[in-house]
RNA sequence: GGCGCUAUCGUCUAAGGGUUAGGACGGAGCCCUCUCAAGGCUCAAAUACGGGUUCGAAUCCCGUUAGCGCUACCA
């Protein structure tokens, strides 16, 4: 039974590699019928924040891919306290009794000499006895790992994307597992927590890569099962650094991506592209093709930069990641963007009941109309906004049309010839077009493309007709009557 | 500094000893056209560098360089 984990810090808002490293594993548990287990590792009382908490769940939850289970990492010192005690029981973990920050002065010596610190002088060799009678004096310590230099001489294991790996244990520092303050390091607590929720597949980020070493050992003195490791290759910034949400800021942080009209599944689509591959030149994949075909093996070793622009206002993200949410945008099937749509122009205080009641033909065949040349949610209710509201703004371009000599005369004309039509459609509004342009001598093309500002605010959008016929009798007649005053 | 990982168009990637080094985004252009998109077609654009091994190397080996990661009583 696979049990994979996706196991952040609720430091700071979810970002984007996060959600990539929830994505994989999400994929490989649900090809494999296994269990995916969330676990908020918020042992860092200090910078662990609720809010980042709950920007995680916002975040996971807007991708639309669902845990088994949830576990907080803070729940269980209890576990964390007994796998320290076993450790220390068993001789692989000793107390070091020298004072927290006192490594400042090996740090020194460290880049002296070039020589890797090890472990604190003095410290390991204390005799067990002279140990516990220190403890219970009171004497503050940090439990510290004690490398087998001389009984494991090299550490190896499997990595299912980078191979064998393979470390001297020479190389291997005397690391901490538990702080004076009595709490547990990252190291043993993620580890006592893997071994205990039996993971049996971690897949996370390269940068833990190097810290594998000592979680085998910590496995290994625990006298437990080694999970199996796959390590994925970072995600950069453009600037070629690992993204980070200090240096990085909001434009790397998941909500922003929900905030700008991505579609879930788009993004997902867009995130397990980088590092993985199809092999097949596809793009476009549903969430069931993504289960079928995602491997561990296909996942390739090196990082992936994420294109996105600081500067931009509008287009900030990356523009492959845009151009896929356009190509779910247009191709998906009209029931399931419907949803969607509507919470936008909720949010954007322009829904009518009324569009998910009697007019939700009308809605659904308007959305289909305009959905083709947008590109993200937040257009419906800012380059759609004609469509659902009264209260929509004449873009530029589109003013300068109705500018044009003659158009404003000429729309009011039309104006007061289609309140006469009996049957407002594409075909009577069209033939009203060329009459009034035959008549006045004029291009029919000036008139379309007077109709189409005044109507709609956009220089640019759907066949006029259409947008005639979407926009109905009333709303066009009245429209074009004020786009000539 | 030490240890490790990586290196194909600007970006994401395919090719794993023999290909005109393929696709996608983005860019340029053409077609279509009431505008703009969409769609179709075309073009520009890459094997980091140096050595080997081999009849033959993007592919295997070594070195260099560069980038990244780890090197905390952070996670």
């Amino acid at each position: 039974m696979v049990r994979v984990r996706f196991a952040p810090s609720p430091t700071g808002f979810l970002h984007i590699g996060g959600a990539r490293t929830y994505i994989f594993n999400w994929l490989y548990a649900r090809q494999k019928g296994g269990t995916m287990v969330l676990r908020i590792d918020d042992t860092d009382l200090e910078r662990n924040t609720e809010a980042s908490r709950q920007s995680i769940f916002d975040g996971l939850g807007w991708l639309e891919l669902s845990w088994d289970e949830l576990h907080h990492q803070s729940e269980r010192a209890a576990l964390h306290r007994q796998a320290a005690e076993v450790l220390l029981a068993k001789g692989c973990a000793y107390r070091d009794f020298t004072p927290a920050g006192a490594g400042g002065e090996a740090e020194g010596e460290r880049e002296r000499t070039g020589a890797p610190w090890l472990f604190n002088p003095g410290q390991r060799e204390t005799g067990r006895e002279e140990s516990d009678r220190r403890s219970r004096a009171g004497e503050p310590f940090a439990l510290r790992f004690r490398a087998p230099r001389e009984s494991v001489p090299e550490l190896r294991f499997e990595d299912a994307v980078y191979g064998p790996q393979a470390r001297s244990t020479g190389d291997v520092e005397d690391f901490a597992l538990v702080r004076s303050d009595g709490t547990p390091t990252y190291h043993l607590a993620s580890c006592a927590d893997d071994a205990d929720l039996r993971i049996t597949h971690i897949i996370r980020g390269q940068d833990h890569l190097a810290n594998t070493f000592k979680h085998l050992l910590i496995f290994d003195g625990l006298g437990v099962a080694r999970p199996q490791f796959a390590h994925l290759p970072l995600l950069l910034a453009p600037d070629g650094s690992k993204l980070s949400k200090r240096r990085h800021g909001q434009v790397v942080s998941v909500t922003a991506y929900r905030d700008a009209g991505f579609l879930p599944h788009a993004f997902v689509n867009f995130l397990s592209l980088l590092g993985w591959s199809p092999k097949d030149n596809r793009e476009m994949l549903s969430r069931q093709e993504l289960i079928d075909l995602f491997s561990l093996e296909n996942i390739n070793r090196n990082n992936a930069v994420v294109s996105y622009q600081e500067s931009g206002t509008e287009d900030w993200a990356d523009p492959k990641a845009l151009w896929l949410n356009a190509q779910y945008l247009r191709t998906m099937a009209i029931e399931e963007l419907l949803p969607y749509v509507e919470c936008e122009l909720r949010v954007a205080g322009m829904w009518k009941e009324s569009y998910g009641a009697a007019e939700r033909a009308w809605f659904a065949k308007t959305v289909d109309l305009i959905r083709v040349r947008f590109t993200t949610l937040k257009d419906f209710s800012r380059r759609g906004a004609a469509y659902f509201s009264d209260r929509f703004a004449i873009e530029p371009a589109a003013a300068a049309k109705l500018d044009q000599p003659g158009a404003r005369e000429l729309l009011r004309e039309l104006s007061e010839r289609l309140k006469r039509v009996e049957e407002f459609t594409e075909e009577s509004v069209e033939r009203e077009v060329r009459a009034l342009a035959g008549e006045r001598g004029v291009k029919a093309g000036v008139i379309i493309n007077a109709a189409r500002a005044a109507l709609s605010g956009q220089s640019v959008g759907p066949s006029a007709f259409a947008v005639f016929a979407a926009i109905g009798k009333e709303r066009a007649v009245q429209r074009l009557a004020g786009g000539a005053c």
